[in-house]
DNA sequence: GCTTTTTGGATACAGTCGTATCCTAACAGG
DNA sequence: CCTGTTAGGATACGACTGTATCCAAAAAGC
């Protein structure tokens, strides 16, 4: 075989260059030209390791999904396997919001790819609107919380992750859309994480 | 002046093709020579009432925002004045999610419109990532309830209405993504806000 | 009835898109 | 050294984009 070139590591970086392109200019200054361009090579290039665009973006978005999947296990595992319920549910969605700059970027390419599969089915094939794992996994760790007696018994945990998951997302876009900083986003989530994990204060408290 | 056309209901005509498009294919599917199929116009058609595709984007925009204003102001004056602060939370932020077809296909608009104006300059410009007069206004009413004593002492009003619109949000993208249905979305909102309005069931209720 | 202005049909233009084809360097195996 | 495969440069095709232009019906004012 001539040339030895790393088909893997050139997918790679013709991935990343489509999500920066993405995650900048939109789905839409997606076109293999740009690709090519951002990646420093030819069109030919771009058309030789993929065969379609539709496998560029199937390629872009699973890069992606990898991406967040990492960082919300990173940060699940910054604090050891002794990590209260509490400690599970920071870490897990303060993971989902935009802190740095690149997880904005990740973002902005995962609400671009979202709202792209509303409407196009070949991207909705791609499964990025199927159901969360995230909120199976969430909702069995708060009902052992709630057997344990660290949450209320009257709280239903199914519901309560499945609002916190929203709430999540619904703070990420107005972080995104600028209208909230990260701060604040991650100041209104653990506020409600402070009330579902200490009941006591609410209501008539004595003093 | 010959031939008599009114240029609004023109205008109007053409505007709701926009939209029933961008709702159905996305926004990538907007282009003038679809929307004047969509309308049953010819293509000098589209361009003899409006200067620009932009111009076109601009005035769906506007009618979009003009709807779901609309809804919200509806919903809101069901009942009359005589409405408790938990109606109009009820009314108000049972108007953001998609109930009917029409709402969906509205939100769905609202979604693309939002996402292209992350990556978008010209549409950003337009105000959709604007600031939440909703937010304020939700506020103040929470905050008089505050005083009413009709929810606890302990909340942050501004954080609360915060939380709320975030999560309205959230569960809007998951009903609009197939995940949740309507009447689930509507059912963790309204648990949600029972929480909010009924302090007293939080915690050790005697039985 | 003629003119003038509005309304819109038909067509064209320069780009950009995804994709396909042709062809040539570069190098491994014989 | 020669051959055959791989990696990529160059170019082209047809479709579609927003925009511009040209021109013809239609009707109001004179």
């Amino acid at each position: 075989m001539p040339k030895q070139v790393d088909h893997d590591e050139r997918r790679r970086l013709l991935t990343e260059a489509l999500l920066r392109i993405a995650s900048t200019r939109g789905l839409k200054a997606v076109s293999m030209r740009e690709i090519a361009a951002e990646a420093g090579v030819s069109l030919r290039v771009v058309q030789y390791y993929f065969t379609d665009k539709q496998a560029l973006l199937d390629s872009g978005l699973a890069e992606l999904a990898a991406r967040l999947d990492r960082r919300v296990k990173q940060r699940a595992a910054v604090a050891a396997e002794g990590l209260s319920t509490r400690g599970v549910f920071d870490a897990v969605l303060g993971a989902i919001l935009p802190s740095d700059e690149q997880s904005r970027l990740d973002s902005l390419a995962w609400t671009a790819y979202y709202t792209a599969a509303l409407t196009d089915s070949a991207l909705a094939a791609s499964g990025v609107t199927g159901p969360n794992a995230l909120e199976d996994f969430l909702t069995e760790r708060l009902r052992a919380a709630q057997h344990a007696g660290d949450i209320g018994p009257d709280r239903d945990p199914r519901t309560e992750v499945a609002g916190l998951l929203a709430l999540a997302n619904g703070l990420t876009s107005s972080v995104l859309g600028g209208q909230r900083s990260h701060e604040a986003a991650a100041t209104i989530l653990n506020y409600h994480l402070g009330r579902l994990f200490e009941p006591g204060i609410t209501g008539s408290s004595p003093h």
